[in-house]
DNA sequence: GATCGCTACACGTATAGACGAGTAGATAGG
DNA sequence: CCTATCTACTCGTCTATACGTGTAGCGATC
């Protein structure tokens, strides 16, 4: 037997209402979460005592929660119980952090970054390799058939929030320091620039959608929670496309941020 | 009694297999769906017709479909079947769309491109009125108490893609022709210039994130589909905020561009 | 020939029950 | 004291059934 819940928590049921019982139900969690009855992290009430308390069956209360889920709002644990999700701390990402200035130190941004942030920044799953452009990247890069692909996954606290892969065209980056793993300080962009590609400027395309269940695995994402897609052109002082970076991110880890002029 | 399934469309279930029964069917489907099996805007087999097929319970298959549907990738719609979603039309959102020389025309930004691009633009819900700031609001606008907002939506086609909210300090906006529901043409950024605040420069910044119950209504999106959260920050000469507009957009109907120095 | 209504079919909602499997705390044994 | 096990509780998966409600095609009636 469930001990009944804190009674006022959570109302009744509108018997006389065409809105379905499930929906009544969500509707009554999601407003406590909004209200902050229950906090971030905090367990629900499982699914046995808001049968009880509803008078409804198993199946209508899981349907509840799986709205919530949907709308990303509360998280499943196996064994565990239903908690709300905690919002993690998100990743402010300036559009000026590829600036010629920013590419002076050793590390890479998103280590600086992370670790002016005080948080645990790791990169993994580096794969650099020559491969077939995909009819994509081949238009980006102005019809080259074949490109260095460079693929990393980058992590905060053990959390993957994004994974990037970017394209370089052969003629510009085989054999040099950008084919390797580790492209040295300022990353490729200061190697492109050293190769005399002065850069000019970036084109960044933005789109937000569900993941592929790949994309789930890889960011470890909840239900719920999208992903920002970014891809990230670089153009030389002859406006010539010099890479294509393609990153995919965990929308709920990032906000991104444009300064632009009001020319 | 259901007619057969078309053979070799859809593959076995392997019950050796430790993944759920409705994973398997929904990635059968969704691989279907993905090789082209299936074309946009295409009926999926029926509910009853997988029953039979898989010799699993409805449940089961409404579980499958449910996957899907989370992923944004086929949309069920009541009495007639569950239809491949298709991929409506993008709008893309230049970076430099509020620079100077877009403002000559008399129509708005909005409309001049749906034009050129084919569409049947609409705005609608206009509201304009004096309200207190939200604590974020007030934050942005240098701690102003109470501010105008201008609310509109925006369809294409009859279809909502968009709506905005835009908030001014009162000391800047009222009386003039800003808090009018039509603002003339150039839009309020040409008043706010004629009022001698002279723009500098905006600032956006970008979430994803999945829709509330009310944006699902107000912007008619499916389930599966997030919505981008912009919210723009135009300063004046001085460095002075003289207007935050909070935008929401269905995700699958915007892809967002923008153009960087390498500086 | 236009309309009403029937009917088959589709998904939506809800119930009841069964078993599986992960978690965590209590308990018994070493 | 530590560990292994047991057990209660939790969500996950699946079946079977029933009825509601929206859609669309067909036919009969006016």
């Amino acid at each position: 037997m469930s001990p009944a819940l804190p009674s006022g928590l959570l109302g009744d049921l509108d018997p006389t209402s065409d809105r379905a019982v499930f929906r009544q139900i969500a509707d009554q969690l999601r407003e406590a979460i909004d209200r902050g009855r229950f906090r971030e992290g905090e367990k629900l009430p499982s699914e046995a005592e808001l049968v009880e308390h509803y008078g409804v069956s198993r199946m209508t209360v899981r349907n509840s929660f799986s709205i919530l889920q949907g709308e990303g709002l509360v998280h499943a644990g196996h064994g565990k119980g239903v908690f709300v999700r905690p919002r993690p701390p998100v990743r402010r990402l300036a559009s000026d952090r590829f600036a010629r200035r920013h590419r002076e130190q050793g590390k890479s941004a998103f280590i600086v970054e992370a670790d002016a942030a005080g948080s645990h920044p790791q990169v993994d799953s580096l794969e650099v390799k020559e491969e077939k452009a995909s009819q994509d990247i081949s238009t980006r890069l102005g019809s080259v058939r074949r490109v260095l692909a460079r693929r990393r996954r980058y992590l905060l606290d053990g959390r993957p929030v994004e994974f990037a892969t970017s394209y370089l065209p052969l003629d510009i980056a085989r054999g040099t320091q950008i084919a390797e793993p580790n492209p040295g300080p300022g990353g490729i962009y200061a190697r492109l620039e050293e190769l005399g590609h002065r850069l000019d400027h970036f084109e960044e395309e933005i789109r937000a959608r569900m993941p592929s269940p790949d994309e789930v695995k890889t960011l470890r994402l909840a239900s719920g929670v999208p992903v920002i897609h970014l891809i990230r052109t670089a153009f030389d002082t002859e406006g010539r496309p010099v890479e294509v970076c393609d990153t995919v991110m965990a929308a709920d880890a990032y906000v991104l941020s444009y300064q632009l002029p009001a020319t």
